[in-house]
Parts: structure tokens; sequence; C-alpha cells
DNA sequence: TATTGTTATACTCTATAACTATA
DNA sequence: TATAGTTATAGAGTATAACAATA
């Protein structure tokens, strides 16, 4: 089901410049691998310098699944509890974050993101794509589509 | 320049997915950086557990560039010196890379990758390749091409 | 006097072990 | 007795400031 609105002369440009030995797993496995990560690094870079890695983690995981306890936080990250107790203890004197009872097990604590919180969320999300949308822009509509399917695909690899 | 051994039917299949909605950059954006950074983290995990991610930068722009003095491998990590300071020497007690004195700057000290750092970051690349090339063999050959041209537009984005 | 690198010191992040409260 | 979370303490990593050696 080819798209009216996309017809096939419109990616066959970009597709031209690859060749076949450069899409054998193991060839395309180094390419791939340097331009994923030095990519990734770049846009890591564009965030707020008052939040760390390991704590806009845990705002992202609070604005994806919604309130979560300290030890699904730390599992979730490959953290220790003790040091997801940290973390969660510094976010919420920063105000992003707030610590409240759990419903039926009163030894479990449950924490949630407040609007400070999901506004650093944005806020970072607003300047990766920014800064990715910014070079887009400079690519044809062949390469833009490239990389739209590449993105699919990348979610699959990832989850699998 | 069509290649031969490629013909334009074999990308066709997987543009079709793509809706132009998806192609604009600031859509566009949100997608490619979630693909990529939850890619990136996912094969960054693939390393050796007794070095951390600052030393094996280290290893990686010796190999890459050759020998280099702590000045320029500080400002190539965006690290201050007195912490390039300690990673080198915590490298250079692991006997993954030697201090040497410079040529004609008795002041400067020339670091140089060893034959155990190579083989370090050789069996890093070696890890993420080996992760990376088992999710690409079970795609199709459009979705291999797709990956292969993404990569060489992410260089070039990464690049500028 | 400027530059390169190191040492001294402090702060942050993470880990393991021990402790408290609850189930 | 087991589990969730925290506190106590120690070990890396990084930063700023002060210092040594050389240009």
């Amino acid at each position: 089901m080819v798209s009216l609105l996309f017809p096939t002369h419109a990616v066959a440009p970009s597709s031209s410049a690859v060749k076949p030995a450069q899409c054998r797993p193991g060839t395309l496995a180094g390419e791939l691998r340097v331009a994923l990560l030095r990519t990734a690094r770049r846009m890591r870079m564009e965030r707020s310098d008052d939040i760390t890695d390991g704590q806009y983690s845990v705002l992202h995981a609070l604005v994806t699944m919604g309130p979560l306890t300290p030890g699904a936080l730390a599992e979730r990250d490959h953290v220790q509890p003790p040091s997801m107790t940290r973390t969660v203890t510094t976010l919420v004197e920063a105000g992003l974050v707030s610590r409240g009872e759990h419903a039926t097990d009163r030894r479990q604590v449950v924490v949630t993101i407040t609007a400070a919180g999901e506004r650093e969320v944005r806020e970072t999300k607003r300047r990766r794509d920014a800064w990715l949308a910014r070079r887009l822009k400079d690519l044809t509509l062949a390469e833009r589509t490239t990389l739209a399917e590449a993105a699919e695909i990348l979610r699959r690899i990832a989850a699998a």
C-alpha cells in the first residue's frame, strides 16, 4: 500500500547511496553503532544544567507511568534502593516530586511528580526536539522519510 | 544512480508505512529523539563492567586519534584537567594506557594506549555490534537498507 | 608572565551493610 | 520472618583552588 502523497520516486534517491555490503548485519551494526551513540550523546547534552541524568530519568518515568514507589523506580533504572532514596530526596527538595502514602501498604511510599517537575521534563524535551528539528529542516524530504522509517525500526529494536 | 543490485522496489515497502505528517521536522524530532535515546541507552549497557564511560571515552579517543596530551583529552570530553589527570592515572594503573614525554615541550605529557587498552576497546565494540547485529538479522533487507541510509544521515547531523 | 599538568580538598553519586516500620 | 524504605558509611568521579615545572 503506497500512499499517493508519497510517490516511491521521492524515496529512491537516498536509497541509491547505500551499497549492498553496508546492509549486511555485521557491517551495518558497526556503522549504526557509531551513528547512534554519537547523535544520542550530542542530543543528551541539550538539557537543564541543574538536573542530572539520573534525576531526569526518574521524572521521565513518573510522567510516562504515573506515580511509582521508590522500589519500582530503582528497579527501572537499575540502581540500588538507597541510591534512589537519595535521588528522590534531592528531587523533593527541588520541588520536582513529592512523597505520599501508599493506599493499602503503609510500608510503601508513592512518589508523584509535581507541576514543576512536569515543566522540567517538558522543557528538556522541547530543547532536544528543537536541536534535532533545526537539523532536520536542512534535510530533503526523502532523507526525513528515511529517518521517520528508521525511528520506527529502532523503537522495535530497543524494545526487543 | 541506482544500483542494479538494489532495485527501488526493495526499498518502497518500508517507506509506505510513513505518513507525510511524520516527516515534518517538528513531529519527526519527537519520534526520533525517543528512538535514538532509547536504543543508544540499551546499546551502551553492552560494555565491560570494570571500566567507566569516561574511561572508555579516553581509550576510544586514543584509538581514533593516536597519542594525545591530557589537556587535549580533557577538552575533547568537556572535562576539567584535574579530572582527566585522575582518569588517566586510573587507566595507567589498569595497564590500559601509558604516560610518555612530549617530543619538544617538556611540560606536556603524551598519553598512549597499550595493547591491553586496544583490546578493551575492540572487545566493547564487538559486544555492541553483536547485540545490534543479532537484532538486525531479523529485519527485512528493505529495513536494513533504511537503517544504513539513516546511519549516514545521522552521522552528518551529529557532526553539524 | 603564560601554559601544562598535578596535588589538595570538597561535593556529588552510587554501593553495601545495618536499622526501622510494617506486613 | 519477610519486605519497603531509610540511615550510616565508604568508594568512585568531578570540580575549583593552589602549586610545580617549563616555555
